[in-house]
DNA sequence: CTGGATGCAAACGCTTTGCAAATAG
DNA sequence: CTATTTGCAAAGCGTTTGCATCCAG
């Protein structure tokens, strides 16, 4: 029995073990791949259930690439990145540039913030010659 | 040929308008909608062609909620939100709290920054007493 | 025995793409 | 006349939902 979680489930520790372990972000499919087969194997419904109620609880943060797809990662790990706008590469960023930042306390009394998510976009250098040279 | 824009769409100057005269931020479909009818109507598609193109163009930003619609606005309208991440409500914020924030330099060299987008996730004060209150 | 969690597959909604017609230069 | 752009409708894709089943307590 767990003495902190209201349901300890198991397959949420399975889904941040698995965010953990890649040391990067990953997709809804991309997790649901990589624990197929294994132990803890689960429907692809399941992860995004518990990705979900991972992020409720503030251990799991998500952002949306341009094309729609959502990458979760662990939410201590604060990274940031730049993306092309064209092709959609994503890089990521060295440091946070907004750690430790705040967010005006009278918006924060009623709003328990969770986890945040700071990304740049412009055009990546191939992009960009790309576009120079239409022929 | 023209050397300043390949092609000086009028769609992308309705779509800029419909945006700046929303002062809000709208989703493919509503910009959509709210052109049907009008004098500058336009295909669905044309409305993601066009939207894709002033982002490259550096003139609309867009962010995605969680539902995975992206949302879209003029680049000079620079705000930032919080975002329940149960009920997926999002309200704004008063203030860009990273405004005139900059990459690191030498991250930019090879890297045309457009825009950026800054999102808070948490709870709201009416789901997460949902959450407190499981009966 | 009862409520919640799961799997599967169907349903969804937004976005993109194929292709032929319309338009610009 | 050639290169683009547009519309329409079909396809694509990740994500969510319905529902019967399974499991924990």
């Amino acid at each position: 029995m767990t003495d902190t979680l209201p349901a300890p489930s198991t397959r949420q520790r399975a889904l941040l073990a698995a965010l953990r372990d890649c040391g990067d972000e990953m997709s809804g499919q991309q997790l649901h791949r990589s624990l197929a087969g294994g132990a803890s194997a689960m429907g692809l419904a399941t992860v995004y259930r518990n990705l979900r109620q991972l992020q409720q609880k503030g251990m799991v943060r998500c952002r949306h690439l341009p094309t729609g797809e959502a990458l979760y990662a662990p939410v201590e790990q604060d990274r940031h990145h730049l993306t092309c706008v064209d092709c959609g590469e994503t890089r990521p960023l060295d440091h946070c540039p907004i750690h430790g930042l705040s967010v005006p306390q009278d918006t924060q009394k009623d709003f328990e913030l969770l986890f945040h998510t700071l990304e740049f976009f412009g055009l990546c250098q191939r992009c960009r010659d790309r576009q120079q040279l239409p022929s």
